[in-house]
DNA sequence: CTGAAAGCGCTAACAC
DNA sequence: GTGTTAGCGCTTTCAG
């Protein structure tokens, strides 16, 4: 079995009686004016032997790969986290609608330590990067901007997405999390709340903190406070939610309302809840954050703040593009976030 | 601003006093006796320049890419999926840890309509394919084999994770669901149980077919059948098994267990039992099928065949890796799957 | 309107 | 031991 040998430009050229540059030319579409007949010709050809350049030479030449990349943080199967699943797919969407194909990698020890993200650009692997998941101490955002050579160099294209590093001129493209946790004690202060008690993620990660704000600033407002005692790391996870939850009415049976940083943590503690024989909500109520597919499937439908995760990966992709292409010299977007009010907050039990 | 120039193998060469030819075989480690000394000074240069060579360029030579390409079947964001997720995974640290890159594609109509299932090979994206989620309905596959020339060619290294379609030779690596169902239905059938139903999933999947058909085995040595009544589609969704449940009781108020061809509709005929007011598994038996990580942690913790998806996972890609390399000529692997007892079965309720 | 030729960065025969 | 050279498949001046 011979490998079967790939048609090449020149096999197009010499079938149709023109040469390379024509048939180059044609496919193109630069408009030097070729012949119509030349043209057909070669498109025929073209047709019949079933060309296709090879991305190989034509990026050797550009210097383009029309490639991104998605880098993952190292969680167990983070591929299989719905967060960054959607966030994938609208990426990949919107990549490949532009003409780029998605590339997968995980950023862990492994990676960052041999620097198979500064490869990623060196070896001409990609044009871009998405970074999803980004931590505080991912300092390896910083290995982008390090010029390696004294010339004056172009930053690399890389993206943060749905999230940000204060601090640092890294690009991002975001939603409002300290509005959102805002919008959520609002909500509950208006339903009549006082007892409110946060249920928070990863501390690690920036959003985290900018929430947290959100609430104290609402509750300030109330003339309230958020205790020490009536907040929790739920870790991001279901898992983490219920046992925040536990902890929290252990300590505090006054709480009357919980506020999650996502909607798996609060969907966690409605569970727990749950077991612990309250009633949701009218016992406690439950707010989530980001409104997942689940949100609205779960027992009682959750109410939570809709970040548009989704468009947040399209519209991250779409400026990364842009990052790429040169039209802008760097992106800061920081969109808005809505309420979604289903059942599982409503006005504090009266004791 | 100038566009950041590459340090390329010409540079080393000039600054290190030594020709392309032996940077290339240092690089590339052709034993070609290179002294000691013109080796260190090489090494140093690139060291130093932080040179990394161009795999655009070595790509065009070497007509490989490195790169493997996942195929996911358009689902509502199949990369949310944890079914797919785990696998993706699971490619992904497998073909990293052979030096490999992993690219994403979602086998829509746009996607194969435009035949960009064959540009992955003939524009040299790829050097090999890897199906998740394959219905007999895919007849896209068929175009792997094709021999698009008259030319003898190898066939293309595709391969088919965790499924297979009968009566075709395309390469798989999947586990037995046959069975997996046989297994279900004996240990329920051990138990004591006699009305047992079946939610499946989507016809169209080969083994869904294999499943049921090891469950009829399984029933027929016990002298039983599986009647039209007792069988529901549950299309894999956690929504369709809640569904399927609610149908199949229904109708047949005898039945004491209930077999879902994976986790997820196993889970939401628990959700929609128990709404009912029935007892898992004090009523109702249910046995699923995959044992997924949220398998463990369910209310009741969920009795299923495991099946080794992370590993088929791996196993595929690394039988792809053979297939690209010439090693083998094809791959048909069927792999043994486990009984997994947790709480979600037991005895039947003696009326 | 079309073709010859250089070059993208790398590898590997084939000299020397 | 090391260097020269011819491609890999494509794009793009620059002549004609």
């Amino acid at each position: 079995m011979a490998k079967r040998k790939a048609v090449s430009i020149k096999d197009v050229a010499r079938e149709s009686g023109s040469s390379l540059t024509t048939v180059s030319l044609v496919l193109n579409k630069r408009d030097r004016r070729i012949s119509e007949a030349t043209r057909d010709r070669v498109l025929q050809t073209v047709q019949r032997l079933g060309y296709r350049p090879s991305r190989l030479a034509q990026g050797l030449q550009s210097q383009r790969t029309y490639f991104l990349a998605i880098l993952v943080p190292q969680l167990r199967h983070a591929f299989a986290d719905a967060y960054f699943g959607e966030i994938i797919s609208a990426i990949h969407d919107h990549a490949r609608s532009a003409g780029y194909k998605v590339l997968l990698e995980v950023a862990d020890e492994d990676f960052l330590g041999t620097r198979q993200h500064l490869e990623l650009f060196d070896r001409h692997f990609v044009d871009g990067i998405l970074c999803l998941g980004v931590t505080n101490r991912d300092d390896y955002l910083s290995d982008f901007e390090r010029h390696d050579t004294e010339q004056a160099a172009r930053p690399r294209p890389v993206i943060i997405v749905n999230n940000y590093l204060p601090g640092h001129r890294f690009n991002f493209v975001r939603c409002d999390y300290h509005e959102a946790g805002r919008m959520a004690c609002e909500y509950l202060l208006e339903l009549g709340h006082r007892a409110i008690a946060l249920i928070h993620g990863a501390a690690e990660v920036q959003t985290t903190h900018d929430f947290r704000a959100g609430i104290e600033e609402a509750l300030a407002r109330a003339g309230l406070k958020l205790t020490p005692q009536r907040i929790e790391d739920g870790f991001y996870t279901e898992e983490g939610g219920a046992e925040a939850a536990a902890k929290l009415l252990k300590r505090d049976r006054a709480i009357t309302a919980i506020i999650a940083g996502n909607d798996k943590m609060a969907i966690g503690a409605i569970s727990n809840l749950k077991e612990s024989g309250l009633r949701v909500p009218a016992d406690v109520s439950v707010v989530g954050c980001d409104d997942m597919h689940q949100a609205a499937f779960c027992d009682p439908p959750l109410t939570t703040i809709h970040t548009p995760i989704y468009e947040m990966g399209e519209r991250a992709c779409d400026r990364l593009l842009d990052l790429i292409e040169g039209k802008v010299a760097s992106v800061e977007e920081t969109h808005p976030v809505t309420m979604c009010v289903r059942k599982s907050a409503s006005a504090p039990r009266t004791e």
